[in-house]
DNA sequence: TTATAGTTTCACAGTTTAGTCATATTCATT
DNA sequence: AATGAATATGACTAAACTGTGAAACTATAA
């Protein structure tokens, strides 16, 4: 799947590094290591083809949130938060500063590269123009379009980034609170059943494909082709 | 089911670790022994390929839960702890401290060897894409979904809930409370007997397999599928 | 400002499901 | 085999959930 992808982690303690490091180097990945936030700016400033950052949100000197700010303000590469533990002020803040994905220590090492390889994935189909094909629904990421059999179909945007997330995730159960965390944002709080209307709209403009949105009943959606 | 998972036993007593191990090697695991804390550790941090470790309370220099406390600072691996001797306050100190499992000396090997497989099922699941096969019963819990022999199975929410819970336990006899516990809600105060309709749903929907989830008399319920 | 498209909320109806209960059956023990 | 206790079962009711259309609200552009 990856042409070994170039991931900069930045932590401060040696073996925190070395435990991310170890698996992700298993799974194909370079690794460059960073032990500090300035380390980690002059490296990625410097070397071009980094294509994901793992930030240490508590680092001396420079913590992750700054070097995220840094960063952002030149380029859209994934990153990705450790933080010690699931606060949720931090996780809005975090994503207000465009991070990617949040994980809380203790992690999983095999969690934090099935999230690494999730995040290449997407930004590798929104980067080369890919599209998706899902039982005739066609779905351009990088244009913003969906077509059915190849007619362009008009929908809007919450109605795409909905539809996108059922086809990227197909075949998985979604929960409408999943839903909700992904399409809408972490600090949505509006009313569940909002993701209901929008899916009726969806089916109804998918017409006959429109039963690939299963609906699964206590739980929330499943976006599936039959013949598969 | 498991490609030769890794277990690390820790215990300073020699002929402990050796039952443990023999026990373990039986089902296809891969054992390595640590005969203290600190040496536990060092494995741990050194081979990154553990996928479970036994711990033992009592040891010398370092006891279970610090190096507990240790590795749960940079990892989420599955620990189960063995202790002399049910003590609440143990019991209470480990969950905190989020351990696993919690079984006290003396215990059976069976008992051991089922909930080892029982917790490496429940993380293998989280994993996305795992599918969970078990007497021609096949669990996908990312699209949450059931096959008998292939052939899809309708099942409501609970009833996949239930059967969840059951076949990631399969071999563990399951009390009706820690099915309430799981299944239900901690806070659910409703009849006991409420499983007993859906255990009945679930089997007649199963049909022949149904007999794969045993009745415990006095105690509650068992997955098992006979030829194991 | 007004017009327009998009988004969200709400209430009602139609379904599905979960849980209860009474009765039948099974089980372990004597 | 008889007994008492636990479980299995089928029918029923209450509760929970979803689909839908319409209304309220928002943002945007003319």
């Amino acid at each position: 799947m990856n042409n070994k992808c170039t991931v900069l982690v930045v932590d401060d303690e040696s073996r925190m590094r070395k435990l991310v490091k170890d698996f992700l180097v298993k799974k194909e990945f370079d690794v460059i290591e960073a032990a500090d936030g300035e380390k980690a700016l002059d490296i990625f400033f410097e070397k071009k083809d980094i294509d994901l950052i793992i930030l240490d949100v508590m680092m001396p000197k420079m913590d992750g949130w700054q070097v995220c700010k840094e960063i952002r303000q030149y380029s859209k590469i994934p990153i990705i938060m450790l933080t010690a533990k699931t606060d949720e002020h931090d996780e809005l803040q975090g994503f207000n500063l465009g991070v990617d994905e949040y994980i809380s220590k203790p992690f999983s090492p095999k969690i934090l590269v099935a999230r690494v390889e999730a995040i290449l994935r997407r930004t590798a189909s929104a980067k080369t123009g890919e599209k998706i094909n899902a039982g005739g629904i066609e779905l351009d990421v990088a244009a913003h379009e969906v077509s059915l059999d190849g007619e362009l179909l008009e929908l809007s945007y919450k109605e795409f980034e909905l539809l996108s997330y059922f086809i990227i995730n197909q075949g998985v159960a979604l929960s409408r609170e999943k839903i909700l965390n992904n399409v809408w944002n972490y600090d949505y709080f509006g009313d569940a059943r909002t993701i209901d209307t929008h899916v009726k709209k969806l089916r109804s403009k998918l017409g006959s494909k429109g039963e690939y949105i299963k609906t699964i009943w206590g739980m929330g959606y499943k976006f599936e082709v039959e013949s598969e």
